[in-house]
DNA sequence: ACCAAATGTCATCAT
DNA sequence: GGATGATGACATTTG
């Protein structure tokens, strides 16, 4: 990076990166190399730092008082870089000792965006240069230079911290410089020691509490970001405008080394042609990819000029794995690649661009995750669009698995880190610039519902046969999920597949959705739907539609989607009525029981009252017989109760009547009543 | 293998 | 007129 201020500031870079801004979008904040030196670096150290060979007034478009045109030729170790050597041998040193050789673009991002808006000169260093900052600058370079990947970290007040923090932590494995080609085995070993030996997550953390006072906007940049990739891509449409807002408005301030390598790239001079040619060894680790590429006489110059960034190329990979016809793989792959002219501009990644078969639901997925966490300039809604826009085509996903899988929170955390590499693959054999040289098919086997035998088998194969391989080529990015592993817990073998911690679980959980595919899911997958089942059905109609305008979709397509639209929604209707029905059943049980209950009631008291009436029946017999044995008629003869009946009268007076005449009466008063009915 | 319950699907109608 | 919900009838799956 310090090499890059170099050929920057001797002449042609900052106006030939301001213009590359502009036009390519990158998201460039100037301010950072126009940052002035902390007030406790002396001018003097300055000038011892920067070493009198240099004139920044001379050379570097920077104001001579100390800017960090000047301190940024210095290597983290104070030492001068060598003038002999080439800038860009320097410059691809300085990469490769920083030990993120530039393919694990969101890594790079991530922590120097934490680095920059903290302030952390010393952090910086890989970008900025390490000299600048009260001294601390040199030793925090000192120590992340040759620990390479070590950027947060290397931001320290001072020597002292800096040595205390280094017995805290575990000294990690020294990133060797690789100076011969020819070094794969011993290159093989250190981005992975470097990427993975270490929690990245807690170092970002970490980082995050150094810098979060200042870093607000990013936060908030991220927050969006995230907010995006948790909801639904109809969700997340809304708020993907104003992303790109934000983006094009410059308030991001992640610079990566692949941005570095499009600015190199765009230089004749500094191609990575001629730079793969000069610098076999840092470019040859597994695969000698570009170097390689070089030799083989691939245009990658071509491909990484037309603003294609890594995370962009990276979509690339699935196609170029996946296919089952090498021959159509390589030579669309690398059409496709080459016709690649991506921006920041969503539109020109909607479908009808000539970009589609590149991407599985891994990377899309696994894009929505990183840019959660690590991606603070990436548009995840175009990488979205273009990774659903790939999936139509797509011969070898299983979008429910993934969707299905990622519908996991385990599954979720376990994929926060992604590793990337680049490789460059043919179907006889494989070379490729990877972060991870170890083995590239770990890449795929990390790849969170990535397990892909023929994908393994293919990577395996390239790395057999690097030296030997001929033909066309095409670009993939490779991604590592897996770094964040330690390395007994990878296995190497497809085969025996591994998810530390999870990986029986995932292993059994992948197995069940295979085994439980529902129809619609068989049927999607058999027709590479691009989206899961149960987002066809929940999407609210308007965004379904939208939908299906967006994508090319085959007539088929679409009718299956309407299809599985029309039978999920109709499943859940079906259950919500079977669930209305056994209410309402439920219910009529119920009131059954309770009009039984109602009944049984009403009996009682029927039977009670009507002993009650019998009681007063017999009282007023008693009393009739009590009555009638003390009255006498007119002879003196007791009067027998049989022929004659007490009435009593309104005025309350009491009257014997014969029965006859009570009987009559009675009669005639019921023919009265039929009478006036 | 059989069965009953649960669930999915289709056709149809209503909103 | 299309989307959606409700529901009966039938098919399929599950335990």
């Amino acid at each position: 990076m310090k090499l890059l201020k170099q050929w920057w500031s001797t002449g042609g870079g900052l106006l030939h990166l301001t213009m590359l801004l502009s036009l390519a979008g990158l998201r460039v904040d100037l301010d950072l190399y126009l940052l002035p030196p902390p007030p406790t670096l002396l001018q003097d150290e300055l000038l011892l730092l920067g070493g009198p060979t240099r004139s920044a007034s001379a050379l570097s478009p920077f104001p001579a008082s100390g800017g960090w045109g000047r301190t940024s030729l210095l290597h983290p170790k104070g030492r001068e870089l060598d003038p002999a050597a080439s800038l860009e041998d320097q410059l691809l040193r300085e990469v490769r000792a920083l030990g993120v050789p530039f393919i694990p673009h969101t890594r790079v991002d991530a922590w120097l965006v934490h680095s920059v808006a903290a302030g952390d000169t010393a952090g910086t260093h890989g970008l900025l240069g390490a000299a600048a900052s009260s001294g601390a600058g040199v030793d925090g370079g000192s120590q992340a230079a040759p620990g390479g990947g070590g950027g947060p970290r290397a931001g320290r007040s001072s020597p002292l911290a800096a040595e205390e923090e280094e017995e805290k932590a575990p000294v990690e494995p020294t990133a060797q410089v690789p100076d011969a080609g020819g070094r794969a085995s011993q290159e093989n070993q250190v981005p992975r020691e470097n990427y993975e030996g270490m929690d990245h997550r807690s170092e970002e953390e970490e980082n995050d509490e150094r810098v979060s006072g200042q870093k607000e906007k990013l936060q908030q940049n991220n927050e969006d970001e995230n907010k995006v990739a948790d909801k639904p891509e109809w969700e997340a449409e809304k708020t993907a405008e104003s992303r790109n807002e934000i983006h094009l408005n410059g308030t991001d301030t992640s610079f990566s080394l692949e941005d570095l390598f499009q600015l190199l790239s765009s230089q004749p001079e500094y191609s990575l042609e001629n730079i793969s040619e000069d610098f076999p060894p840092l470019l040859g680790s597994t695969s000698n990819g570009i170097n390689s590429l070089a030799h083989y006489n691939v245009n990658f110059t071509q491909a990484i000029s037309h603003d294609v960034n890594l995370h962009e190329a990276m979509l690339l990979y699935p196609n170029t794995t996946f296919r089952r016809d090498p021959v159509t793989r390589t030579s669309q792959a690398q059409e496709q690649f080459l016709q690649l002219n991506f921006h920041s501009n969503p539109e020109q990644t909607l479908p009808g661009t000539n970009i589609t078969g590149f991407v599985t639901p891994v990377d899309n997925q696994m894009w929505n995750l990183t840019s959660q966490d690590l991606l603070y300039d990436l548009d995840a809604n175009i990488l979205d669009e273009i990774d659903l826009l790939s999936l139509v085509t797509e011969e070898n996903f299983d979008p429910m698995e993934i969707s299905q899988l990622f519908e996991e929170p385990d599954s979720l955390n376990s994929s926060h880190h992604c590793n990337f590499s680049l490789s460059v693959c043919d179907e006889e054999g494989a070379i490729g610039y990877s972060s991870d040289p170890v083995s590239p098919h770990y890449d795929l086997e990390g790849a969170v519902g990535g397990y892909y035998p023929e994908s393994s088998k293919l990577c395996r194969t390239h790395q057999r046969n690097e030296s030997g391989f001929h033909g066309d080529l095409t670009f993939h990015i490779v991604h590592d999920h897996t770094y964040h592993m330690k390395p007994d817990e990878l296995e190497p073998t497809s085969e025996s597949f591994s998810w530390p911690g999870k990986s029986q679980k995932v292993s059994r959980y992948l197995n069940d959705t295979h085994r439980n595919l529902s129809r619609d899911e068989q049927r999607a997958k058999a027709l590479h739907i691009p989206f899961s089942v149960d987002e066809i059905v929940r999407m609210p109609v308007d965004s379904f539609n939208s939908m299906l305008s967006r994508y090319y979709l085959t007539d088929l397509q679409v009718s299956l989607i309407r299809d599985i639209r029309r039978r999920g929604k109709n499943k859940v209707a079906a259950q919500n009525c079977r669930k209305r029905k056994l209410d309402i059943i439920l219910n009529l049980e119920d009131e059954v029981c309770n009009l039984q209950a109602k009944k049984e009631t009403l009996k009682r008291e029927q039977a009670q009252f009507n002993k009650a009436i019998n009681i007063m029946k017999q009282k007023l017999h008693d009393l009739c017989h009590d009555v009638f044995s003390r009255l006498r008629d007119g002879e003196g003869r007791p009067m027998d109760p049989n022929l004659y009946a007490l009435q009593c009268s309104h005025d309350g007076t009491v009257l014997i009547v014969p029965k006859e005449l009570v009987t009559s009466g009675h009669k005639k008063e019921g023919q009265k009543g039929k009478r006036k009915k």
